[in-house]
DNA sequence: GCCGTTTTCGGCCCGACTGTTTTCAGTCG
């Protein structure tokens, strides 16, 4: 029994007390007792197997019983018991915005609501109106839901799939009929979701690799398999395709399945220019005064073949990388080992996970020469926001940590709340005291395009705003982003100097690589920031590197890939001058 | 269900917003 597996049978039995309307705190107890084992650490599951867990802060008595249970039998009669009382579909509907326990307990027992299935048609026949409670906006909102739900089905987010990608590959990697490996599709190309996953092996045996593949861990279902192409479900619903060529088809497949669409059929217009046909195989004459067929190698002899720079993956959208790469116009795209910095984490001061010391410790590990501290401010109560108080004696604690840790340095700063008129939660008094300010909206979601528009500019013509934080607060296949209008911003934020984030927590990605080249354009600089809850947090990093290539950005347009001397000289030059 | 220089009971995160009500319950961050 792994550990994510362990959380989420702790994260279910909180949901079912919620429905059986237990003790509030037994069921925060419960997510606590999740949250307490998928960040343990050390290995909690030969602890629980050892009965060691006594002393582990947020697991009591009873959780030690039931995780020992658990990793000892694989099962646990108490979810079990509990489990038998509600249908398994039922658990989807908590996803829907808008319904907690109360409501979806109130339409399983008075209407025998089982699933999201059942709910749209009780909505659509307009008997939730009538329950007590709800009313015909709720039954609208419901169906808003649904309908974003199933915009969404069959999708993932790219870190949700990160793992099935490194296995798999590894897997392929490991057979020795197979001389080259790639994952291609929107993974490759860095897409912030994707709704299937495509393997690209080369080989003189296909059909025994597809025959290898059909047997790997999770499978649930074949779609298909034939002598050089497999397909396959796995049990969360994700597909995953794998094909297999000679190694002289690789680099013209690993093109070809990368996409996007658009991009390809670019190419092959390109290619037609020249009398070649592109497909996935190689490039063929269809003009007798064609020019001599070029020769392949790898991917990359593709695009010079066409008279183009290479593309990276993360252009192939169509979005002008084809025109700038026949001009060799193409940016030098950032890198992950340009970044020497980040802003925008949190600690145990506010909602974080580990102590101050701890993710400088895992700044200094991961090689960073500077770290911003950005705890939540008063108003972010359920993130035990910090009061004036607090804050400046956080900011002290950084000072003196600072003088230990050169010539690694702590940036002292707050994730400050943008109240509803714009305003922020701290004064300007307290705000000039900081190194920055990452200002963010947290609550209030609902105000007009226009409004929350002008929120945020106000806040990004305080002087004392460095950047703002995740612009949309979107949470990918879950919440719409709030009405912002991006242009708007990125415009004021170009006037003000203000800096954007490129939020990489990998649930958020926001703002979202499709504004990032506008912005580049109008001279915003962006910087990536993980929101890290947790030291391993700054590991997503990796993931703003990724979405700040495919908004285009280069090293420079990046404050957080400045050396730490010139990252403390920009801080402190007035913001209007910088 | 967890925790404890108030240690075996009593407290545990608080306020805004929405949609339902006619003073408030449910949900969310």
């Amino acid at each position: 029994m792994s550990r994510e597996e362990i959380c989420r049978i702790l994260e279910e039995i909180a949901l079912l007390l919620e429905l059986k309307d237990e003790n509030p705190f037994k069921i925060k107890a419960y997510r606590g007792g999740a949250e307490t084992v998928s960040n343990y650490p050390d290995d909690i599951i030969q602890l629980a197997r050892d009965q060691q867990l006594k002393g582990i802060k947020g697991i009591g008595e009873a959780l030690q019983e039931k995780l020992h249970e658990l990793v000892t039998t694989g099962k646990l009669e108490f979810y079990e018991k509990l489990r038998a009382e509600f249908p398994s579909t039922l658990f989807a509907i908590f996803d829907l915005q808008g319904l907690g326990p109360k409501k979806v307990k109130i339409l399983h027992r008075d209407l025998g609501i089982n699933s999201i299935e059942d709910l749209k048609k009780a909505c659509t026949e307009g008997k939730i109106a009538d329950l007590a409670g709800f009313g015909k906006k709720t039954q609208e909102n419901i169906l808003l839901s649904i309908a974003q739900r199933e915009q969404s089905a069959g999708v993932f987010r790219l870190s949700a799939v990160a793992s099935i990608v490194a296995h798999f590959t590894h897997l392929l990697r490991e057979h020795p009929d197979v001389h080259q490996v790639s994952v291609c599709g929107s993974y490759r190309r860095g897409k912030e979701t994707v709704g299937d996953l495509d393997f690209l092996v080369a080989t003189s045996f296909p059909a025994d690799l597809t025959k290898f593949f059909v047997t790997f861990p999770g499978i649930e279902q074949i779609l298909a398999q034939g002598d050089t192409k497999a397909s396959v479900m796995l049990a969360d619903g994700l597909q995953c395709d794998m094909r297999a060529v000679a190694n002289t088809q690789f680099p013209f497949a690993l093109q070809y399945f990368t996409g996007s669409k658009e991009h390809n059929v670019a190419l092959r217009q390109l290619a037609l220019q020249k009398g070649w046909s592109l497909n996935e195989y190689a490039f063929t004459q269809v003009r007798d005064d064609a020019e001599p067929l070029p020769i392949v190698h790898e991917e990359r002899d593709i695009y010079t073949a066409l008279g183009l720079q290479f593309v990276p993956p993360e252009l192939r959208e169509n979005r002008g990388e084809l025109e700038a790469a026949s001009k060799q116009e193409l940016p030098r795209l950032i890198e992950l080992a340009n970044l020497r910095g980040t802003f925008h984490n949190h600690t145990t001061e506010s909602d974080g996970k580990n102590l101050l010391e701890e993710m400088a410790a895992a700044a200094m590990d991961a090689g960073l020469q500077y770290l911003g501290i950005a705890d939540h401010s008063k108003s972010s109560f359920q993130a035990n926001g910090l009061h004036e108080d607090r804050l400046l004696r956080q900011v002290e604690k950084i000072r003196a940590l600072n003088v230990e840790y050169t010539p690694f340095r702590l940036f002292a700063g707050s994730e400050v709340d943008i109240l509803k008129d714009g305003t922020l939660d701290f004064s300007d008094e307290i705000l000039a005291q900081l190194d920055y300010c990452v200002a963010s909206v947290h609550a209030s979601f609902t105000l007009s395009e226009e409004e929350m528009t002008a929120r945020i500019i106000r806040a990004m013509e305080n002087p004392h705003v460095t950047m703002i934080g995740h612009l949309t607060g979107r949470l990918l296949l879950k919440r719409n982003g709030y009405a912002v209008n991006h242009a708007k911003i990125i415009d004021a934020a170009a006037a003000t100097r203000t800096i954007i984030e490129l939020n990489c927590n990998p649930k958020r990605l926001d703002m979202d690589w499709r504004w990032w080249h506008r912005a580049r354009d109008k001279g915003v600089l962006c910087s990536i920031n993980p929101d890290a809850h947790h030291a391993d947090q700054l590991q997503f990093l990796h993931y703003g590197a990724i979405q700040a290539r495919k908004g285009w950005l280069r090293k420079e347009d990046v404050v957080n890939t400045m050396s730490l001397d010139k990252m403390a000289a920009f801080l402190a030059t007035p913001k209007a001058q910088r």
